[in-house]
RNA sequence: GGGGGUGUAGCUCAAUUGGUUAGAGCACUGGACUGUCGAUCCAGAGGUUGCGGGUUCGAAUCCCGUCACCCUCGCCA
């Protein structure tokens, strides 16, 4: 094809008289019977391209042309008359008398355009993610995600970090998320797993000597996928030796400093810092949104006042009663107090008790059974008329706070209470190193068994496990996990004590990590890093709730790719390479019987 | 694995709650039109109501099963 001069949303007045060449995507066709228009689409912009009776060869042509044709066109640049010009366009003040038209590719009548692309269904986007990446805003999150991508390269260069690519056929290890698996043709019986981080590697690169690594890099986690997570997903991974927690924490802060200022002009303030026990304290949650209040309060103390059942069982066997107020609440009717009360009993709740305040005093609800503590709750809840006041109770702390932590967000998106255009940063700090999993019965750790203990609590990791303190830390957006790291275990003794602590055995751990033991036993330097979701991080930059939007080619609840049909069945043949063979159809079997 | 939602023309939706031949806008096809930019006007074509079964004189609508997509609990060191 011939080559183009210019794009399609650069020309204006200043080029008119000029002979151009554009080639691109037809927008949009008006045929008009004499003149014919063709909005002419390319990254770039939109360009309008005029085509009159005047030459019968190129009119015909034009006349053809219909949506997402593509073509390569030549012609003059003319300024519009008065009265003719588009303000909506850049391109407005100017369009482009064609000479020459080439249909480089004519299309078939697309399922949707880029321009309807915003109100189609997802299942018909991602099956048509080509035409659907077409459209200007899912153009712009990709071009944000490449600037942000860009400015970690060029701040981790800048810093003397070393890009560094680790492996994708991994050994899989049995901690953490279900790996997905790659048999091994070379050596039957055998898979690798795809890494779910570096995490492994990131370590033996500074035992190895490199000092500072980052990597953007991909992760594979076998699990459900969620609004805010695929199980393909990008971190970006940092490792440095010879650091402290504040040392990690700073550098990733200036990142996050030029990246919110490159891209949106926003500055990052010096971001607080808040222990994660009074994060849970406050907020019942680990990532507390610092957006809008309505903290947590305990009033166990004024619960067991009263003669309410509910509050005294739980006390009684432990509990604790907390409660949050929603600043005008009381508008809610009994029917929606109802749903939310039904709603928070996913988090493994009973119930949820209300009362609203009225003229001073508590009004239904429980208000009755809380007529002995109505002012001192009123005063501790910091309640005023037309507020609304739930409770939290349960045997569990643990529950409590999962409850009220839930809730506070939920209700504050119902209620609008969340003022938009907010970036409240917090660097949330010093979490249990392990905590106790009734389940197994057994300790597991909260971040990962290479988290380093807090120096000051090693005295508690015989006699009281669950209160060591580890030097791990995450960094909470808007109320979401930007991301998280820690200081690292770097010497062999330590790491056994933390092993054996979660009960894996000496010779698990040699199977499993007998490496990173090895490992530790030549040099290793003090190291600590954090990665950071790359995907969120956008969809922050982008005001999306949905991960799909800020990747090209994401994956459906089903693990589907609906582009390409993936995963799907493959020949005997290839299974016969990998030693494989199909286990007979649990469903089938069921259906038999 | 559990809970909730959705599925009707290529796309976005409607169908008076079980009642005649399932409609509209956009897109598409043909025609008209020399200044539009969401062009306009006229005409036309387009349907396995996700799929399979059942109830009924009659099903897009009710029931059972199943599939896909979305939200969510579990899961995600």
């Amino acid at each position: 094809m011939q080559a183009r001069t210019h794009h399609c949303g650069e020309l204006r007045k200043t080029h008119v008289n000029q002979t151009v060449a554009l080639a691109g995507w037809v927008n949009k066709y008006r045929d008009h019977g004499g003149v014919i228009f063709i909005d002419l689409r390319d990254r770039n912009g939109i360009t309008q391209l005029v085509f009159r009776p005047t030459n019968e060869q190129l009119h015909e042509t034009a006349n053809r042309l219909r949506n997402e044709d593509v073509i390569w066109v030549q012609g003059n640049c003319i300024a519009r008359e008065e009265g003719m010009a588009n303000p909506k366009l850049e391109t407005g003040d100017i369009e482009i008398e064609a000479t020459s038209l080439e249909i480089l590719n004519k299309s078939d009548t697309p399922p949707f355009t880029p321009d309807e692309a915003a109100k189609v269904g997802e299942e018909t986007r991602l099956r048509y993610r080509y035409i659907d990446l077409r459209q200007k805003r899912m153009q712009q999150i990709l071009k944000t995600r490449h600037r942000v991508t860009k400015i970690m390269r060029d701040y981790f260069d800048s810093n003397e970090f070393l890009e560094i690519e680790t492996p994708f056929l991994c050994k899989s290890t049995p901690e953490g998320a279900r790996d997905f698996l790659v048999p091994s043709r070379l050596q039957e019986s055998s898979f690798y797993a795809l890494p779910q981080s570096p995490q492994l590697f990131k370590q033996i690169l500074m035992v190895a000597g490199l000092e500072k690594y980052f990597q953007i890099a991909r992760c594979f986690r076998d699990e459900d996928p969620r609004a805010d997570r695929q199980a393909e997903f990008t971190q970006l991974d940092v490792e440095m030796s010879f650091v402290n927690q504040d040392e990690v924490m700073d550098s990733i802060e200036c990142l996050t400093r030029d990246i919110w200022k490159q891209v949106l002009d926003v500055d990052v303030p010096k971001i607080d810092r808040m222990t994660y026990a009074e994060a849970i304290n406050r907020f019942g949650s680990d990532r507390p949104d610092l957006r809008f209040g309505m903290e947590l309060v305990d009033i166990s103390d004024l619960a067991s006042q009263t003669d309410f059942k509910v509050f005294k069982g739980a006390i009684d066997d432990g509990g604790i009663v907390k409660a949050i107020c929603v600043p005008g609440g009381a508008s809610m009717s009994r029917k929606e107090t109802d749903k939310l009360a039904e709603w928070v009993k996913q988090f493994g709740v009973g119930g949820m008790p209300v009362t609203k305040i009225d003229g001073g005093k508590l009004a239904t609800g429980i208000a009755k059974f809380l007529e002995p503590i109505t002012e001192q709750l009123i005063e501790k809840m910091g309640a005023k008329d037309g507020d609304l006041i739930c409770f939290g109770v349960d045997k569990k702390s643990t529950i409590v706070h999962r409850v009220l932590g839930e809730l506070r967000v939920k209700v504050a998106r119902q209620l609008n209470m969340i003022e938009p255009g907010q970036w409240k940063w917090l660097w949330v700090v010093d979490f249990p190193l392990v905590e106790w999993n009734e389940e197994n019965n057994r300790f597991d750790s909260l971040h990962h068994p290479f988290t380093a203990p807090n120096p000051e609590d090693m005295h508690l990791m015989d006699t009281d496990p669950g209160k060591v303190r580890s030097l791990a830390y995450d960094i909470i957006l808007n109320g979401s996990e930007l991301g998280g790291g820690s200081i690292r275990i770097h010497d062999k003794e330590t790491q056994s004590k933390v092993f054996s602590l979660l009960g894996i055995s000496k010779e698990d751990a040699a199977v499993k990590f007998g490496f990173l033991l090895d490992a530790l036993r030549f040099g290793a330097p003090p190291h600590g890093g954090i990665a950071l979701g790359l995907d969120r991080l956008i969809m922050h930059l982008e005001n999306t709730t949905n991960i799909r939007d800020v990747i090209a080619f994401p994956k459906t609840q089903n693990g589907a790719d609906l582009m390409t049909q993936a995963p799907s069945l493959v020949d005997q043949a290839q299974l016969q390479e990998l030693h494989l063979r199909l286990a007979p159809s649990l469903k089938v079997d069921a259906i038999k019987e």
